[in-house]
RNA sequence: GGUCCCGUAGCUCAGUUGGAUAGAGCAACAGCCUUCUAAGCUGUGGGUCGCUGGUUCGAAUCCAGCCGGGAUCACCA
């Protein structure tokens, strides 16, 4: 920040003249002054540390330093001291100038050009997508959103785990007890239709091992030897050998469930540049553990499963294939990592992951690197983020407490819609823009709600009382940004202001914190990209929002008199709605111009 | 048990490279619509920043130990 460094410069000229001292630029710290003394300051010294050899308390060290500042720099209007503070007030008539500088200097990037592929969703085919998956794509959506405005070349990707006997388990269930079923037969959508059989499978399943237990197995023999089970195992195996019957069934019924996910994200609002499919990537990371088997990176054991061994890592043994020489979930993974960084050789890879995966990566990482010898393995980046949790606590897909994603925002959009039509909101909307707007309230306050939290933590969900419309939500940004665009309509296109600033108008305190704000924009934006973290924004974008509320009510009524101020408010309002614009996207939430 | 993550107001969350009296929203209470959208604004109440010690002029923030909650340590994905 130049503005800082200014004034950073000057205290150690300051200290020099005063004391006789050169100190080093590290010792002066400068920040935004409180805003419990923002009647007194923009800036603040702290100057505690000058004490050591100022040999003065921090009052009369802090009035020194004042003193001198004052008298030495043509920018500072006055200043005040409080217990070892120095704060200092700038001329409006530089502070602007220097502000909007400032802005331009920490402008955002066109062009990093560093390729940054980011896999988010990564579905399995055997059921729709929930609440854990709404915030994994959300996430990932808006993260890269946040890379591509930092200027960096995005490749988002989804992996889809299209093999393996969870989806036979569907097909096999589908075969038994609801052949000629389709989605357009039941009006069904795909990924339901599939999810339904999974669900109908295991419920027979269950009463299997039941009966099996009452002759008298153990649960693990019941387990096992349970009929449907051995045939699902079947049908996996006359899979992998490319039985044509079989393939085709699984070829219909992932086709369905595509159909379907491909409505979830479009209601979502996310899209993939290149989709992965397991049944295409999994061979290769067969072969890349067998290669490492010949180079004695793994070993096998007496029953021909292969392993890596870790420990000299600080971590366990881990198994790459099983004893039928068949792969496990690393196994592919490792296989896809490797597909895709030939492909694109990114600079870096991030996986947008729940955090009951650390482990997998912190192993991913290491094998890839340590036992396959890959360099580019550093470039993987794990992108962890909590659990999403209900009241009642986890989430269990077998007992039927998984809140669907299509349900979810359904119930969505008709709460936006009751709560907008009770607030009288839409009476001279048509028809088409009040489902417009319904989609976009729901979807914003959805959005906003999973995003404003920092990955890492978990989130606890209750879907009756959760999501609001008002207070730190995203339709409270929307409306401020709906009021704006109003205001702007009203005012008339002449009076929007390219130069709002001129150095003659004078400043409120509420004006100068609300355009300081704006001009951090693209800080925030940077910080972003940086920690990966869409709460950073959408926590931006409510301060400013709130921030703008309050200039909004505390501003008098614009006459024409006044010609200046009224053309300095309409160009912080228009500015200001810009910059909501911009926030809102990178997390991928539209912004109404009425509501 | 080992490793990792979390713990801030009744609830949901912010809290910058350590800085001033720890902030929002929800919920509760009291006000504000002849004037640019009241999904808004203003005010009141609400805190042992899990606990203890250490470093520092200064700790919610850094370090150590403990307590509580979660995840993971599968021939599941």
């Amino acid at each position: 920040m130049k503005f800082e460094q200014h004034l950073i410069d000057l205290t150690i000229e300051a200290i020099h003249s005063i004391f006789g001292i050169e100190i080093e630029a590290k010792l002066v710290s400068v920040q935004k002054t409180n805003l419990i003394y923002r009647n007194e300051g923009d800036f603040t010294i702290v100057v505690f540390p000058f004490t050591r050899f100022s040999k003065k308390s921090p009052e009369e060290t802090a009035q020194m330093l004042g003193d001198y500042l004052a008298a030495h720099s043509e920018i500072i209007e006055s200043y005040g001291v409080v217990k070892g503070f120095l704060n200092l007030r700038i001329l409006s008539k530089y502070w602007v100038g220097m502000i909007q500088k400032e802005a331009e200097e920490t402008a955002l990037p066109v062009d990093n050009r560093e390729k940054i592929l980011i896999e988010f969703s990564s579905p399995n085919t055997n059921k729709p997508l929930h609440l854990g998956h709404i915030r994994n794509n959300l996430l990932g959506w808006s993260v890269s959103e946040i890379l591509k405005a930092n200027g960096h070349d995005v490749v988002r990707v989804n992996l889809v785990n299209d093999r393996g006997i969870h989806i036979c388990k569907s097909m096999l269930a589908w075969e038994k007890w609801g052949k000629g079923e389709t989605p357009e037969s039941s009006g069904i959508k795909g990924d339901h239709l599939a999810g339904k059989y999974y669900v109908l499978f295991d419920q027979y399943y269950k009463e299997e091992i039941k009966s099996l237990i009452a002759s008298g197995l153990t649960e693990e023999e019941a387990k096992q030897q349970a009929p449907l089970m051995q045939e699902a195992r079947e049908m996996l195996k006359k899979w992998e050998d490319n039985d044509a019957e079989v393939m085709q069934l699984w070829n219909t019924m992932n086709g369905w469930v595509y159909e379907g996910f491909d409505v979830t994200y479009k209601q979502m609002g996310i899209s993939f540049d290149k989709t992965y499919y397991e049944s295409q990537t999994w061979q290769k990371g067969k072969s890349l553990v067998e290669d490492a088997l010949k180079n004695g990176n793994c070993y096998q054991k007496d029953d021909q499963s292969v392993w890596v061994d870790l420990t000299a890592e600080g971590l366990d043994e881990k198994i790459l294939l099983r004893s039928d020489g068949t792969s496990v979930y690393m196994t592919q993974d490792l296989g896809t990592a490797y597909i895709r960084h030939n492909e694109h050789q990114p600079k870096q890879m991030i996986y947008v992951v729940g955090n009951e995966q650390n482990y997998h990566f912190d192993v991913l990482k290491l094998v890839l690197q340590k036992k396959f010898g890959f360099q580019w393995a550093e470039s993987i980046f794990h992108l962890s983020y909590g659990m999403v949790e209900l009241p009642e606590g986890k989430m269990k897909s077998r007992e039927g407490t998984v809140v669907d994603a299509d349900d979810l925002m359904e119930v969505m959009i008709q709460t936006a819609q009751t709560t907008t039509e009770e607030l009288g909101k839409t009476l001279n909307f048509d028809l088409d823009e009040q489902t417009q707007l319904y989609q976009v309230l729901a979807m914003g306050a959805l959005k906003y709600f999973i995003l404003k939290v920092d990955p890492v933590k978990n989130i606890v969900f209750n879907p009756a009382e959760s999501i609001d419309f008002n207070g730190h939500t995203g339709p409270f940004i929307q409306y401020t940004h709906a009021r704006i665009c109003s205001l702007m309509k009203k005012a008339g296109e002449s009076e929007t202001a390219s130069n709002p600033f001129s150095s003659q108008t004078p400043i409120t305190q509420k004006e100068r914190q609300l355009i300081q704000l704006l001009y951090e924009y693209p800080a925030v934006v940077q910080e972003a990209g940086q920690r990966l973290s869409p709460a950073l924004i959408a926590n931006y974008a409510f301060e400013l929002a709130k921030e703008y509320n309050q200039f909004y009510h505390e501003s008098p009524v614009l006459k024409e008199s006044d010609a200046d101020i009224r053309q300095m408010r309409l160009g912080i309002s228009a500015f200001t709605a810009g910059i909501i614009k911009s926030a809102m996207h990178l997390l991928g939430i539209e912004v109404p111009e009425r509501m």
